[in-house]
RNA sequence: GGGCGGAUAGCUCAGUUGGCUAGAGCGCCUGCUUUACACGCAGGAAGUCGCAGGUUCGAGUCCUGCUCCGCCCA
């Protein structure tokens, strides 16, 4: 084995070979419990980033901890079409070559798409696999697969014939830019700073009018009412009467409505029905028209008259300068306003109304809200929950029809003859109502969303009644971002319950948003975004994951920390290391069974905590939180195994004594070969490489039992006692250090133990504590004659540590360190006699607190008692 | 306007039902080629747990109010 781990070299061999070997394949195993994962669909079109990174992490741990637990565990991939993200950037490429898509035309700018959609699904799936994504190729899909499409149709259908999809003008928002309705969710706000517009309507008389206020002057052309609040006394003489609309000279009413502000602008405000959805409701309480001028491509309309053919930004200063002309622009203000913008090109949308499909939601939501109910969803963290209920009862229906190429089709047929429409699941040919022949396909598209709805069971073959379904349906858990809870997550809930009859997935894990290191919300536009390929570059795969596994704490959002890699690309490093070393000295080991012979302090103690990060680990994973068990694993291999248990079993395996080494060599065996199994999920690559070399002939460690706690090698007492050596240890590390007293050069120390068991558990370890401090000689009494006076001296525990010296000690400095110790302790020991001495804490709290404070303080006690005699030995000395 | 989240060491963050003498990684300081690892070893410094009240024997943890930052919805 190389000194240090090269991710390089073996990630993307490990890789090929799981593929070869089949073990990420799931199947039907009627004996086994299922456990399945479908992955949120990247867009085909897109380049792995920091969320990806995040949330294929998160899964592939799962799964993997799954498979290793013995379920069979699916992990389905695929990929999305995206609508209109990927059309968008077709478009944009041929926009370079200087064509749009109608130079192409459909059928051509489809087979175009197709052609990048093939692509770029090699980079995306490429991008997936270093991660180390342990999903089942073979049952790999697409949203606008044959078999997904289907899937898409029967839903469509299904849902139509139950009334539940229909076909209606409504306000929706329009992207002049995309050309396509969007849906409530697609449209994104941001403050932008603008004007407030106050335009006088006169009386047609000649009478003042009104004045009202506006952002948007240029849909005054559609106006067709003022309203005025009922209980506004400044209008309570206009309501009823007109005014006249200026530059169209319209008369509208001024009418009272509830809705109206008093406090915003004037309190009068001018109703355009066709391009505000709150307008919209006023109108249809007062029967008013409504006016539609601003057209699809952001132009004005014919109703528009002088206005028609202009960009809705040039007619609006042009309404602005011709109001002014005529002296009907009474004042302007700056106003900071929040024009909803196009969620994929930021074009400020429009809000109008146009005949579109929509799915009929209140009836879906109740099932949703139902599902959530009843636990059959839950999600964690809770309290997103409410978040999604929040949204599901206020639901708007929602616009599925999108004016786009690249999508789904819609599966409706008009008649040219009866003016019916017909919706089937096979194309058909002629009008269902009147037999005609002249029929014409709806030429829109589905969001994209729609097809994305279906997904955990369009994947498994809905709407077929296949195997798969019934055994990996309802999925367990989806993992994914906090961001498309509507977008995704609540649709799915609704459409599983609807068309399945049953629920997607038990279990939603939302996991934060990745931010860079000033907390940013990374992006491309930004330029902040941090490319996870260029990190597996530089520290592999393993030290990716495992940074982001520590840094996932339950829907918190993550801040990309450059140092956490560094620290798992080392810890990485440190497990091959101690791999390493563990591997070299099994080559003699003769195996002996850890239940008979003797162990020493040190084999039960590691047995011990073993056993405690497994339960820890196996705890914080079932409750999804990845940190802790990362941590707690970190923590373990590290601090305890490495540091300690490795140290002290040199001893043994250079030592003569064949047993003691054959019982450490077992141990060894079995520490590494779980502590492998218990990082695979974390680190699979250099696990499995690590793993290859340990146990040759066993196959994948993906493959292999993840390790259980053992409760029978828990021992409170033995850690308790490993404990008090630790700590003596390091006292005589910390004296060495003071004095700077090189490794190599070994010394000599007095350990004076405070009674009978401290002094035979010292001395019997003796061995243990000078190999672990380079202790040449060590004398262990339970109360010397005289403490030792040629010696620097340390407290822990009750047991005193004497560093003995070839010369003399500096009696100064030496007074100082122990005064200093003396006051710390001083001021624990204050706070712990305080809580001791009231009356109400000894009543009211367990006995098992207060017996513990009790120890904490006959401990600082005697600690005191013997630093102070040090000092009282120091200053006999200076004598 | 409504709702949610955050504020703990220089930085990034842990801290599950209140018992903590508040932890980790990185950074910082001191020493070290100790034959697994300098991507290392040993030792060390560093925090009025946002502010103000309250509940409690006991509050980083629970309650109320406030400040600042971020997000979602309208």
């Amino acid at each position: 084995m190389e000194k240090a781990y090269d991710p390089q070299k073996v990630e993307g061999k490990i890789y090929q070979y799981w593929l070869d070997s089949g073990v990420f394949d799931a199947e039907i195993n009627p004996d086994k419990q299922p456990y399945c994962i479908v992955i949120p669909p990247p867009n085909v079109t897109g380049v792995l980033h920091m969320g990806h990174a995040l949330d294929e992490t998160i899964q592939d741990l799962l799964i993997r901890w799954y498979r290793m637990r013995g379920f069979e565990a699916l992990w389905v991939p695929g990929t999305d079409h995206a609508g209109i993200a990927t059309q968008n950037v077709v478009e944009a490429q041929l926009a370079e070559e200087g064509l749009t898509r109608d130079d192409l035309g459909r059928e051509n700018f489809v087979a175009r798409v197709w052609e990048v959609k093939e692509e770029h699904h090699g980079t995306i799936t490429a991008q997936l696999q270093r991660i180390g994504v342990s999903v089942d190729w073979r049952r790999e899909r697409f949203t606008l697969d044959e078999g997904l499409s289907r899937a898409v149709r029967e839903a469509f259908v299904t849902l139509y014939e139950q009334g539940l999809i229909y076909r209606g003008a409504r306000m929706i928002n329009w992207c002049p830019r995309c050309g396509t309705g969007l849906s409530d969710l697609e449209v994104q706000r941001e403050e932008t700073q603008g004007h407030l517009w106050y335009i006088r309507y006169p009386e047609p008389d000649g009478g003042p009018g009104v004045v009202v206020a506006t952002t948007r002057p240029e849909t005054m052309l559609g106006d067709t009412a003022v309203a005025v609040h009922p209980h506004d006394e400044r209008y309570a003489d206009m309501i009823g009467k007109t005014v006249i609309l200026p530059l169209m000279e319209r008369e509208i009413p001024i009418v009272p409505d509830d809705y109206i502000d008093m406090e915003f602008g004037t309190g009068a405000l001018k109703v355009t029905p066709a391009h505000d959805p709150n307008d919209l409701e006023i109108a249809q309480r007062h029967d008013l028209p409504s006016i539609l001028v601003i057209g699809l491509t952001g132009k004005m309309t014919e109703e528009t008259g002088p206005y028609a053919g202009l960009d809705r930004y040039d007619c609006r200063e042009k309404v602005v300068a011709d109001l002014a002309q005529l002296g009907l622009l009474e004042r302007i203000e700056d106003y900071v306003h929040t024009p909803g913008q196009c969620q994929r090109c930021d074009t400020v949308v429009e809000p109008l109304v146009s005949t579109q499909w929509f799915v009929k939601m209140a009836p879906l939501a109740a099932k949703g809200l139902a599902a959530v109910d009843s636990r059959k969803v839950s999600f964690i963290p809770e309290r997103w929950t409410k978040v999604y209920r929040d949204w599901l009862e206020s639901i708007e229906d929602w616009c599925i029809s999108r004016q786009l190429w690249w999508g789904h089709s819609i599966p409706v047929w008009y008649c040219d003859d009866c003016g019916e429409q017909t919706c089937a699941r096979s194309d058909p040919t002629r009008c269902a109502h009147c037999g005609s022949e002249k029929i014409r396909q709806d030429p829109d598209v589905l969001d994209t969303w729609f097809s994305s709805a279906l997904w955990p069971f369009s994947t498994l073959g809905w709407p077929d009644e296949t195997a798969e379904l019934d055994y990996f349906y309802p999925t367990s858990v989806l993992v994914t971002g906090y961001d498309i809870i509507y977008f995704w997550v609540a649709r799915m809930i609704m459409m599983g319950m609807h068309l399945v009859g049953r629920e997607p997935f038990g279990e939603v894990f939302l996991h934060g948003l990745v931010r860079d290191e000033h907390g940013q919300k990374m992006s491309k536009s930004r330029g902040n975004a941090v490319d996870p390929i260029g990190l597996m570059d530089e520290y592999g795969a393993d030290a990716m994951r495992f940074a982001l596994a520590q840094l996932i704490t339950h829907g918190q959002d993550v801040t990309y920390a450059p140092d956490r890699l560094v620290g798992a690309r080392n810890f990485g490093n440190k497990l091959w290391n101690a791999s390493r070393f563990v591997i070299m000295n099994l080559t003699d080991a003769a195996p002996v069974d850890l239940d008979t012979v003797e162990l020493s302090l040190a084999d039960r103690w590691i047995l011990s905590r073993h056993s405690r990060m497994l339960a820890q680990v196996d705890r914080q994973l079932a409750g999804y939180n990845l940190a802790q068990a990362a941590d707690a694993i970190y923590e373990y291999v590290w601090s305890e195994f490495c540091d300690w248990y490795v140290e002290v079993a040199k001893t043994d395996l250079y030592g003569d004594d064949a047993a003691r080494k054959a019982t450490v060599q077992t141990i060894l065996r079995k520490l590494l070969s779980e502590i492998l199994r218990a990082i695979h999920p974390f680190m699979p690559f250099i696990t499995e490489d690590i793993w290859q070399r340990f146990a040759p002939d066993e196959g994948s460690i993906s493959r292999q039992q993840y390790p259980q706690a053992e409760e029978t090698w828990r021992d409170e007492e033995v850690e308790a006692q490993m404990g008090l050596l630790q700590a003596v240890t390091t006292e005589i590390r910390t004296l060495r250090a003071e004095l700077k007293i090189n490794p190599g050069q070994p010394v000599t120390v007095s350990i004076i133990a405070p009674d009978e068991a401290a002094t035979s558990l010292v001395a019997s370890q003796r061995q243990a504590v000078c190999s672990l401090a380079a202790v040449e000689q060590l004398d262990v009494a339970t109360a010397p004659a005289d403490a030792p006076s040629d010696a620097i001296s340390a407290v822990t525990g009750g047991v005193q540590v004497y560093l003995h010296l070839a010369g003399a000690i500096d009696v100064e400095k030496e007074a100082a360190r122990i005064q200093k110790e003396i006051a710390e302790i001083e001021q624990d020991r204050l706070r712990s006699k305080d809580k001791l001495q009231n009356p109400d804490f000894l009543n009211r709290a367990p006995a098992a607190v207060v017996n513990k404070e009790r120890a904490k303080l006959a401990g600082f006690d005697q600690d005191l008692e013997k630093l102070r005699a040090q000092v009282k030995r120091l200053s006999s000395i200076s004598r």
